[in-house]
DNA sequence: TAGTGGTCTAGACCACTTG
DNA sequence: AAGTGGTCTAGACCACTAC
């Protein structure tokens, strides 16, 4: 199905419309995480434009890891992964790699902020989960995050388990929903008394807040997080 | 004065090539701030490469806001900006319009975090530079930098306050040197006394803490920085 | 209207991975 | 050796800005 050329008005760029192909065929299931995709000659074709115009449309959507290329071998879907940042040890990076623990998942009506943030109107049913993150089973953050329960009905504590407390995992799985993240806002803020405690540090001890939309692949925001997390033995990298 | 296209070892992308060669020509003055560079196709011709070559050179330097491209207009060289993050108000996000007040310019010895960061032997001569930021007149973050004393030689109070307070205008007008910054890191930290007192919180209150390097444009660290922030009317942005 | 950035093509060659 | 991503070219046309 060749991209259209020509559609006088509000025209999108062709490596744009590549990009929504691409992001369409892999919300249909055709290529599922992990999976390699056809070669950039073999798209070319399929959509009547050239090899550097498909290259471009990729380009975009490594930019947004929701690709991964890797020379020699193909471009492949990346793996969903749940977003909890960054940490940056005392000379040198590394995503972190952390065990999660589901603390709830509870119905609640959305306030301001969350209706705001996902589009909604006030009081609207939402799901709200909580985690806790350990690093090297020291307790670390606390996520807490929000999604409409009517565009997530059905979702359970026990299908977030299945999904090892991978919450992106469960929006493709369950329900077929690719999501990225939007840039964090960040602020700083006091833990609570039972915060500080689930956290193990001191009443009152400064936390980093992070707060952060997630779209889906369309662009509409479907989760809204706020990580909490200790700041003692990481720094959060940007 | 046409690209290299077979240096058979270690032989850099044409586009790379490129990017050095515009980032050499700003560094020696060719083109300055503001000032509008040759159309991309006057440059293909200069360096011997095709405009498509030129162009993905030129985007690597608008991605790191060291160009700026207005279509039909032209490229054009950036203004220098200091960088003082970004910060978001309920309803939108703007670019931090401060007004910077100068505390300090003294000489000091390298701690290690210090020296670390620049590439320093340990107590090495630096400069700090310690300011203040204001947004709409009221405190809002404190903003540390360290440069090596050496590389900044006669650098002075005087001198900074010529330039507004705006430190990457120093860099580059009196010591000819153009610094972009990397990517943060992020703490939360609790305000000490004086400190509290000069952004006009109170004791203890949490400060959001961003570690920020900034390089010369050959890629070499020149310039560290430790932003301490409040995070009660605004939210910083990553 | 002339000149600029922005997009796109068809074809080529290179660097790398995989069988 | 075959196939993939990565780079590059020469030329074209479009959208926009400035004069």
């Amino acid at each position: 199905m060749p991209v259209q050329k020509n559609a006088h008005l509000s025209r999108q760029p062709l490596f744009l419309q590549v990009r929504q192909k691409i992001v369409s065929g892999i919300e249909s299931g055709e290529w599922s995480d992990g999976e390699i995709l056809p070669s950039e000659m073999e798209l070319a074709v399929r959509f009547g434009v050239s090899q550097g115009t498909v290259r471009r449309g990729l380009d975009s959507l490594v930019a947004d890891s929701v690709l991964v290329r890797r020379q020699g071998a193909g471009t492949f879907v990346a793996d969903t992964q749940d977003d909890w940042g960054r940490a940056e040890l005392p000379g040198g990076v590394q995503s972190l790699a952390c065990s999660i623990e589901l603390l709830a998942c509870a119905r609640a009506n959305a306030g301001e902020v969350e209706a705001t943030a996902l589009g909604l109107r006030r009081a609207a049913s939402i799901f709200v989960i909580r985690r806790l993150a350990r690093v090297a089973g020291e307790p670390f953050a606390m996520m807490e995050s929000c999604v409409s329960a009517e565009r997530f009905d059905g979702l359970d504590a026990r299908r977030i388990k299945q999904a090892d407390g991978n919450l992106r995992r469960v929006w493709l799985k369950d329900f077929g929903l690719r999501v990225v993240s939007n840039p964090p806002h960040l602020r700083a803020a006091r833990a609570g008394r039972e915060e500080a405690r689930t956290l193990g540090v001191e009443n009152e001890t400064p936390l980093l807040e992070v707060f952060r939309a997630a779209s889906g692949m369309d662009g509409t925001i479907v989760e809204w997080s706020i990580l909490r997390c200790r700041t003692d033995h990481y720094a959060y990298s940007a």
